[in-house]
DNA sequence: TTATGGTATATAGTTACTATATAGTCAAGA
DNA sequence: TCTTGACTATATAGTAACTATATACCATAA
């Protein structure tokens, strides 16, 4: 390098240092946001090294969602104090950022696992399980209740998984009291959960009783659900069991791998108690 | 919700369970996305509940970086072997898009506290430290060098930031020997260097002598600071002090936060020996 | 001197929306 | 029954941040 005149680059150098494409730098400058420390009069622009942290930086804010309309307002207007204030601004958001990209890896893990229980099992199989203790995070009660009030529930359960930052990616179940399956209304559900595999203390939330349940699958469209409700209770009462406070059911396979409502599954859980005498 | 017949949502009611706009589900059938299950002779959309589970991993996918046009490839040929093996890959990305975000978070607490020193310097201050040891990661040797050789110098050292995950946010620094002080070269560096606050083992590295520097800043235009250097070295003089094996230059403010050239500072850290006898 | 590889501008295309304009639909109340 | 207001629809244009393409200019090397 020559002692007294600092280097500057060509914007295909200057693209390369920044790692970007040459058109972009002729965006920047366009747009007013980097533009070269100076142009020669046949329009040759010239950049400096200095440029590159600037670039470096600008590339930062965008990466954490700034607007390059918002990073020009700071670049048109520098100084230390305002830099400052902008990397807290942004240390704050890119802790959100950090903690949203946790919660989808452990969304993808929990797809995964399911995916992965379902591929080994056999849908025609009808099994008595003891499960362990799990929680769940309850809707507000959904028994009798109109199509509108259906969706005010429905919006409202979501809306606080959100809030609360509790969607597991776990399926959104139904819960069925023992209640309604006696009257042979196996599909008015009185709850929607999702389980919480590590639940934090301070949610309100409702905790299985660990148990044992029937656990069946049905294969097909949503409405043939009770048919399959009817074989697995007259299994249950082969095995000399009997209904006991509730059932659950959750989806296996639906519009997520399979086309078709046909080859959909849905798991049936039915808390069983054991008969007395 | 009436017993056999499951509730289908408006565009605008699944518009609110999934958190987007109506005009994305208008777009989202409209390029074969994510259709609605149905549509009346009147052209009205209706939506399943288990279409929300699908719109919720479409957007997940789309959060991850997929496009809508590879995630309407796994969705016109849906499986559960598909989907996992989208998850699996995914799992991977993300895995990286944390760690970059852990980098980015990393770069900002260096920005941080960079500025903040600043902002409690006395510019004019001439001073003798001891430091404590540093880990520089240094480029190829860059004295004598031509324009072209400097690029592509710098180039390769940006790319070995890139490719080993070692961009700490740090000012990237000049280092000058003692050799080319003496002979009044003072910019004639032999170095680019980054500094290491947390280095790996098996990276390549150079370890800072822990010593005592005399430090000063320059203010103003680069080609000004052999000046500098020289008043610094009278200061050095008068302290009865001998120059040590290096001197380092680093930017303190430059066009991230400052206009002009004029207002520019930097560091000037030049190794001292204590003279003998 | 011409070929090669760079530079420039201008314009159009891309992705994933988002907004606007216009019109049709539906259910409830006067 | 009519009207009102809240919804639905389509079509089209606009947006951000590039990206590609076409065309022309420039500079150095063989």
């Amino acid at each position: 390098m020559n002692d007294n005149n600092i280097k500057h680059f060509t914007t295909g150098e200057f693209a390369k240092l920044c790692k970007v494409n040459k058109q972009t730098l002729f965006y920047y400058d366009q747009i007013g946001l980097l533009s070269p420390v100076f142009k020669t009069e046949k329009g040759y622009r010239f950049y400096s090294i200095h440029q590159l942290e600037l670039f470096n930086v600008i590339a930062l804010l965008k990466d954490l969602g700034m607007s390059l309309n918002d990073i020009r307002q700071y670049v048109e207007n520098k100084s230390p104090e305002g830099f400052l204030s902008i990397m807290y601004h942004q240390k704050e958001k890119i802790m959100k950022q950090r903690m949203e990209i946790e919660m989808k890896e452990k969304m993808i893990d929990a797809q995964i696992e399911l995916m992965n229980n379902a591929a080994n099992l056999d849908f025609d199989q009808v099994t008595v399980e003891r499960l362990p203790e799990q929680t769940f995070y309850l809707s507000k009660n959904i028994e009798n209740i109109t199509d509108e009030v259906f969706f005010e529930v429905l919006s409202d359960f979501l809306d606080e998984l959100y809030k609360l930052h509790i969607d597991t990616g776990h399926p959104i179940g139904g819960l069925t009291k023992r209640e309604q399956m006696l009257k042979g209304e196996f599909t008015n559900y009185s709850y929607l959960y999702i389980k919480q595999p590590h639940p934090k203390e301070d949610n309100p939330h409702f905790t299985t009783v660990q148990g044992d349940f029937l656990i069946g699958y049905h294969v097909g469209e949503a409405k043939e659900i009770p048919h399959t409700y009817e074989r697995l209770l007259l299994e249950l009462d082969q095995l000399n069991l009997d209904i006991g406070e509730y059932a659950l059911e959750e989806y296996i396979y639906d519009t997520v791998v399979k086309d078709n409502e046909e080859q959909y599954v849905t798991k049936i859980m039915i808390h069983v108690k054991h008969k007395q005498g």
